[in-house]
RNA sequence: GGUGAGUUACCCAAGUGGCCAACGGGGGCAGACUGUAAAUCUGCUGGCAUUUGCCUUCGGAGGUUCGAAUCCUCCACUCACCA
């Protein structure tokens, strides 16, 4: 029956590379009601206000409901100003500064700017948590605390290593898990999707739904969480391990082919639209011999950017790269200066930013990771005192071209 | 409120009067090897100074001393146990 194999085939979509559903069946019934009815579901998934740009780690989950939205959801894009003022527990971080509105706006606009690059903005309601929140009060803060103890919030993981270890934990954090809980509240969400460092929050708001006898207790969908190019940790920001989604093609392209092999296996089951058989393949192909796994890496970094920019752009960002690491020529963007003639050679390392200090600049020297037109620097008192353009290189990847006179 | 322990560089962590810009590990950077991979090995990892010199750093502020990360006083913060 068609309408049996529509629903068939969503689901499948749908479950695609998730780590773990909870009330699958939920889902499958609101997939059917749309399949069967044509009537919408929601799905709510929360992004804090911070204002950082959009990396590949957010693209998993903005991939994903995209896929709901092809599949009958409107989407619940909520930007947590509100709960942002607190910061979610995860370990290190502070108390955060309060958001002053203009921010917030400002920020929530250049999040949803990239947002609409994955997102179908016709299915998607972009709501702000402080319309509600800030309307709760006191005795609405205290009602929703004494839905929770203080042993059950232990329970959360991160809570539990940080208690354990010694460490700090304030008061307020204990309030996050439950204002985004009481957000499904106000949203009566069907589904909300996260990552699975979110399982602890996506719970909650089941238990306050049906506290709150919102008469229903939303499904829960995570994905897992993307490891950053060092294969170890999550993609963030802070830890200066991700691939922007508004970088250069250039950018995105070297960034991923420097990832390990193992990695690439990763990206491309939460990041490629190759279908897990399709990548199953592959990789056989690579175990066997048949296929290098630089060209499938290769493969991999071209349709990144073709997702964010076009076909020709990665087209163009992998020639580029070919002609600057395989050929080692130079590449043909370089920040330009010019320098005074004289100029010594760890000052101009500085002045160009290809170091931090002087006394950077003088170690690199002494390991001969310092190059001008391609020659080994020998002498760390070197001047620049012939008149030209030359090409000052600091390891394989900083470049600046200087003009001396 | 009481008692005890703690706060060291990007992170963890040694150091309990001079040999300390401060052991070790992680991370980072660089070199070798490669596919600008990964893993491995090696070096470096406060700043300034065109080379053994100067300046700043061990929670904060004072003090003792020829000399302090180390001793004393006060303050701030964190944790544990008790209340």
């Amino acid at each position: 029956m068609q309408m049996q194999e529509r629903i068939e085939a969503a689901l499948s979509q749908i479950t695609r590379a998730t780590a773990e559903i909870i009330d699958l069946e939920r889902i499958e019934t609101l997939i059917k009601r749309y399949v069967e009815t044509g009537e919408r579901y929601t799905v709510k998934a929360g992004f804090d206000p911070t204002g950082s740009d959009l990396h590949l780690g957010h693209t998993v989950l903005l991939s994903k409901l995209r896929t709901f939205q092809q599949n009958g959801a409107r989407i619940q894009l909520l930007i947590g100003d509100f709960t942002a003022t607190i910061g979610d527990p995860t370990g290190k971080s502070e108390t955060r500064k309060v958001l002053d509105r203009e921010t917030v706006l400002a920020n929530a606009k250049t999040y949803t700017d990239q947002v609409f690059k994955i997102l179908d903005p016709d299915l998607t309601d972009v709501v702000f948590n402080s319309e509600w929140l800030e309307a709760l009060g006191a005795s609405g803060l205290v009602a929703l605390t004494t839905t929770y103890n203080v042993a059950r919030m232990l329970e959360r993981d991160d809570f539990e290593k940080r208690y354990k270890a010694g460490k700090s934990i304030s008061v307020s954090e204990f309030i996050y898990p439950l204002l985004q809980g009481y957000d499904s509240v106000a949203l009566k969400s069907d589904i909300e999707i996260g990552g699975t460092d979110q399982k602890f929050n996506l719970l909650m708001g089941r238990h306050l739904q049906r506290v709150y006898g919102v008469g229903k207790e939303q499904a829960v969908l995570m994905m897992p969480i993307l490891e950053g190019l060092d294969g170890v940790q999550k993609m963030s920001k802070s830890l200066d391990n991700y691939i922007g989604i508004t970088e250069s093609p250039k950018d995105i392209y070297a960034k991923t082919l420097s990832i390990s092999d193992d990695l690439m296996w990763r990206y491309y089951e939460l990041l490629s639209e190759k279908s897990l058989e399709e990548i199953a393949q592959m990789k056989d192909e690579v175990a066997a011999g048949r296929l290098h796994p630089k060209a499938a890496k290769e493969a991999l970094a071209m349709e990144l950017v073709a997702r964010f920019y076009d076909k020709a752009a990665a087209k163009e960002a992998k020639e580029a790269f070919d002609r600057v690491f395989k050929a080692k020529q130079t590449p043909d963007d370089m920040p330009e200066f010019s320098l005074e003639s004289g100029t010594w050679i760890c000052k101009a390392l500085t002045e160009t930013g290809l170091e931090p200090s002087t006394s950077q600049a003088r170690r690199d020297i002494k390991q001969g990771a310092v190059r001008i037109d391609g020659e080994k620097v020998q002498d760390e008192r070197l001047a620049l005192d012939k008149a030209g353009t030359y090409v000052l290189q600091v390891g394989k990847r900083k470049f600046a071209k200087v003009k001396v006179g």
